[in-house]
DNA sequence: GACATTTTAGATTGTATGATCTAAAATACA
DNA sequence: TGTATTTTAGATCATACAATCTAAAATGTC
């Protein structure tokens, strides 16, 4: 018994994502989201409730659609697989991206002022899911004896995580491949166990 | 024949500095810079131009006084040694800060806007910098075998410099003393030499 | 001691911003 | 058809900002 809306929230959502993403918070003019999304400025308010809470739903968005995916793309292969899968997915987007935008997770770190702040806890929450994702592979093919036990699971994955955000920055400020490749070929090598499971000649795991 | 400054510029570029790494680029307002640094607006633009080389200026005293100064102190030790003081300096740093500023020069890299614009040059510059201090302590380590020789030293200076951004990414928003540490724990192990160069029990390089 | 020159201080300017207001438009239900 | 309700559109608001302007203050030189 009202007007209903004119515009789909979820396409409205990707394009604030792209704006917030391409040129930051602060850099992104509410003129610049009525352009991007052609909806007029108290739609957006009233869709939304302000700037920052816009943010936060497109950054929310992000982080389900390409870093949830991503995890749930590589869960389904096998431990050693699914790291070298999701590193190898990170620098092809990485470096194909013309503009190096880099992940708009890491770049929201930099952008989360309050060290109390809900964005603040909302991107630590996202590093512990990957964190997490890192170490459960590492357990999983230590396990199966296709990853390295040099090390515990936790900490590697506190490493692969470090890696990973190594590679986001880099990515932003030196895109370069040889850079990018042979920051993460060191961290997958130590992966590999000396010997192999099943006593063949070494080959990285998962292949 | 005119009237003196009445200022000293080492140490208004220090309080610059403190705003800057504090609050960033763009929160940091010229009222900001006026208040920390006790010019009036008219002298900070008068000394240094506008607020942008302001920062740059800034920033370059950063970068010569934190960067800088850590690697020339960290070469004066074995290849190993090096390395591992130049993490350890860096961990004690970002732990012991209360307000998790990170690095500035990491900052900048996510405040440089222009792909093209000189300050991403000079961010840029400054990580080929300490990607060339740890290739350079790597080659030198591996050429008096307290370093692994597993895999080339340029590719493990690539992957030290982004286990360093990682953590840098990390102190500011998962500033937890046993992540950043087991990030750069499984780093330095594998520049261990699985024999040491005497023969004798492993040990850490550089110890 | 007067002039030239630079620095200082505070007021001021133009602009961009996030957010709100007013009113018209579009629906559902009676 | 008429009313209530929500969304839309554009104008508008107050504010904060970087930067500039005007004029006073402080030096060295003549």
């Amino acid at each position: 018994m009202a007007r209903p809306r004119e515009f789909d929230e979820a396409a409205v959502l990707d394009a604030a994502m792209e704006c917030f993403w391409a040129n930051g918070y602060e850099a992104t003019s509410v003129r610049d989201l009525t352009a991007r999304t052609g909806l007029c400025g108290a739609s957006l308010y009233n869709a939304f409730g302000d700037k920052r809470l816009l943010y936060v739903r497109a950054l929310d968005r992000y982080v389900e659609d390409s870093i949830g995916a991503r995890i749930r793309r590589c869960e389904t292969l096998s431990p050693g697989a699914a790291i070298e899968a999701f590193f190898a997915e990170v620098l092809e987007r990485s470096l194909q991206d013309p503009s190096h935008r880099g992940c708009m997770l890491v770049n929201a770190a930099f952008e989360a002022g309050s060290p109390d702040g809900d964005l603040r806890a909302m991107v630590a929450g996202t590093l512990v899911r990957i964190e997490r994702f890192f170490a459960g592979c590492v357990r999983a093919g230590q396990a199966d004896g296709t990853i390295a036990a040099s090390a515990s699971p936790e900490e590697v994955g506190r490493h692969l995580l470090a890696v990973l955000m190594g590679t986001r920055v880099l990515a932003r400020i030196r895109p370069e491949p040889v850079l990018l490749q042979g920051a993460v070929a060191t961290a997958l090598a130590i992966l590999r166990p000396v010997r192999p499971a099943g006593g063949e000649a070494a080959r990285p795991p998962g292949v």
